[in-house]
DNA sequence: ATGGTCGCGCTGCGA
């Protein structure tokens, strides 16, 4: 049997929802986890997900600002989200769902940017950033005996030197720096995660999945990010067969800035 | 080259 996992940060599920459809069709993904859907729960377009079979849903929304979704056509349980830094944002949320054979927990975050200026002090959005970080450091993917962990989400930090278009030239750059990129190094390395997108295709292949709005011909100039990740416990790493960024996406009609990153596993 | 483009929801804020 296989599993097959999305993670998009969508940028406003509502305006999104035609390229969203287009996705889901063309990809089948078992379980869909979307960031900065902007909307409040009341609002989510539950009813084309439920059309196309994914008819679990674990929401949580905010308006204008934030927001994750988890959409599966597994069955959905322990469904939670946690508030980090008790600001109110929503920003995570996590369910668990049986695959394989397995009892997974999944988390699905959106890490806050961070503003433009990597200093605590003068930026407190950047503060922030570090903080949930350091919070995130406490997750341990083998939390709950007996069960497997998947994290994905958009993490804002793109923590390799292949990770971004130039290495030295984003070292004083929000989602770069070493502050943060160190930060994302720890939480991985004292939760026992595996970067899944990495043991598929391991460095020095570069590896993007963001490519900013301002920029006239994003492809031809191809300045981007990878910001988005699939960690998991140890135990899946021998499960993964794929990972597929959906490069094309970012050219479709209205795009996110960022584009779906899919893992398939077989069991 | 120090700009540039988005989305939300109606004014600037956040990315």
């Amino acid at each position: 049997m296989t599993l097959s996992l999305a993670t998009w940060n969508i940028n406003s599920v509502r305006l999104r929802m035609p390229i969203v459809e287009k996705f889901l069709d063309e990809k089948q993904p078992d379980v869909l986890c979307l960031q900065e859907t902007k909307c409040q729960d009341d609002l989510f377009p539950a009813e084309p997900f439920a059309q196309r079979g994914y008819v679990h849903q674990a929401i949580h929304g905010q308006k204008s600002y934030n927001g994750v979704a988890i959409l599966s056509r597994l069955p959905l349980a322990e469904i939670d989200s946690r508030d980090l830094c008790g600001v109110g944002h929503a920003r995570h949320i996590s369910a668990v769902f049986e695959a394989g054979g397995k009892v997974i927990r999944l988390h699905n975050f959106y890490v806050p940017a961070g503003g433009d200026e990597p200093d605590r002090e003068a930026n407190p959005k950047f503060g922030h950033k570090l903080d949930f970080v350091e919070e995130m450091k406490l997750l341990h993917s083998e939390a709950e005996a007996g069960r497997s962990s998947i994290l994905v989400g958009d993490l804002n930090i793109a923590p390799l030197e292949h990770d971004v278009w130039s290495h030295k030239q984003l070292l004083k750059i929000v989602s770069h720096t070493p502050i943060e990129t160190e930060g994302l190094t720890e939480a991985m390395r004292k939760g026992n995660w595996l970067d899944l997108m990495r043991q598929h295709t391991p460095e020095p292949t570069k590896l993007y999945t963001w490519w900013s709005y301002r920029s006239a011909d994003w492809s031809a100039a191809d300045k981007g990010r990878r910001l988005d990740h699939v960690w998991s416990s140890h135990d899946l790493g021998p499960h993964l067969e794929a990972i597929e960024i959906l490069r094309e996406a970012r050219g479709w009609d209205k795009p996110s800035d960022h584009v779906p990153v899919m893992a398939r596993f077989a069991f």
